[in-house]
DNA sequence: GTCTATAGGACGATAGAC
DNA sequence: GTCTATCGTCCTATAGAC
């Protein structure tokens, strides 16, 4: 905390940059929301950081790669908001919904990453594996929630498979697009489709209920 | 079949160009499939047509005339599909069973149509009226069948509700939302998000089962 | 890292000849 | 209805001075 040497000049410089980076694709997010996820360009970009748009390929090499970055900060976001919300809560199908929940929340809350994430709506761009990774690992922790609900008898072993995995996909975000899609203006407390999150997981442990 | 008089010049030339509005819209889907959805310009659907950009605006004043074109279009075909299906079944849950799994076909069979009805992804564009009463009209041919349903007995009253028409929307365009995003190339005999279609209806009619 | 200047294109849309 | 020609705007991206 009172360490005297003063930072290396090199890492206040590196720091400086990524608190740049940052800065970025915090004005990049804004700018979606205004002018749509598929609005975004370098022009425009570089306009709300008040620099020129040469100056702004000193950080991102293309216009891809600031979709890229945007695609992994959203993952990095909702992975973390899963694994926060599943801290506390006790293995199985309280995980699972407290799991569930968080990242629902997290998604009518930043609805243009979400849109990235879920929908792609931008032509051309494909994820680089990097960015992708998130997705598969909060994929393997669905599983594994899942996968303990059945061991302690909470569900039958029917939900741990892929089409249990495909049913609980298909309940999740079908509550969360048609909330993007409809009402994006309300929140989570407030939407009529949010209202449904509870209600689908419900069904989904009565499909899959022990007799 | 075989009236001599033939056709008066100003009506063949209204079918003329009738048939040639209707190619401008085939060639429009045919270059989303490619191009994405939000990859459609006025210069590249005059090239797919082998015209030159100003004679396309003969028969389309602007971009947005022609998204608005396609928009009612794919309202239409959404509206007819639950029409045909319907036609020959039972009032009530078997009425409504047909009629969501055939514009659930209809949607994964027309995929560009489909995001452009259900996702909206293209910026900037907001259907005019007129495209969008089909929807209107179907979401009231929804109600008649849930209320039928209801009056029937087959469910209870609280399917008929704003809540009940929120959660067969989450379910069945999550159903069609997975498939066009994770899976957009396989049918719907094939896709494993779809085969939850069914699924998903069971779970709605036991979530409003009569005790 | 910032800028000016610019290349090189695509786009929507219109004017006006044929 | 078709075309050529064109306007004005926006875009991605680079060169090169400071």
């Amino acid at each position: 905390m009172h360490d005297a040497r003063p930072e290396r000049p090199a890492d206040r410089r590196t720091r400086r940059r990524e608190q740049t980076l940052e800065e970025v694709l915090d004005r990049a997010v804004e700018l979606m929301a205004t002018d749509g996820v598929a609005g975004l360009t370098m022009t425009r970009l570089a306009g709300a950081m008040g620099i020129r748009p040469p100056s702004l390929y000193k950080y991102f090499p293309s216009a891809l790669a600031v979709q890229d970055a945007l695609f992994a900060r959203g993952q990095r976001e909702n992975l973390e908001a899963w694994r926060a919300a599943v801290a506390d809560a006790a293995p199985g199908l309280a995980s699972l919904r407290a799991g569930m929940r968080a990242t629902g929340r997290w998604a009518v809350a930043h609805p243009v990453l979400a849109q990235l994430l879920f929908w792609r709506p931008v032509p051309g761009f494909t994820p680089s594996e990097a960015a992708f990774a998130p997705a598969v690992l909060l994929q393997e922790l669905v599983r594994t929630a899942l996968a303990d609900a059945v061991a302690q008898g909470e569900v039958v072993a029917s939900a741990a498979t892929g089409d249990g995995m495909a049913l609980l996909a298909v309940l999740h975000f079908g509550v969360i697009s048609q909330h993007l899609a409809n009402e994006p203006q309300l929140d989570w407390e407030h939407g009529h489709f949010t209202r449904q999150h509870d209600v689908v997981l419900e069904l989904f442990t009565r499909a899959h209920a022990v007799r």
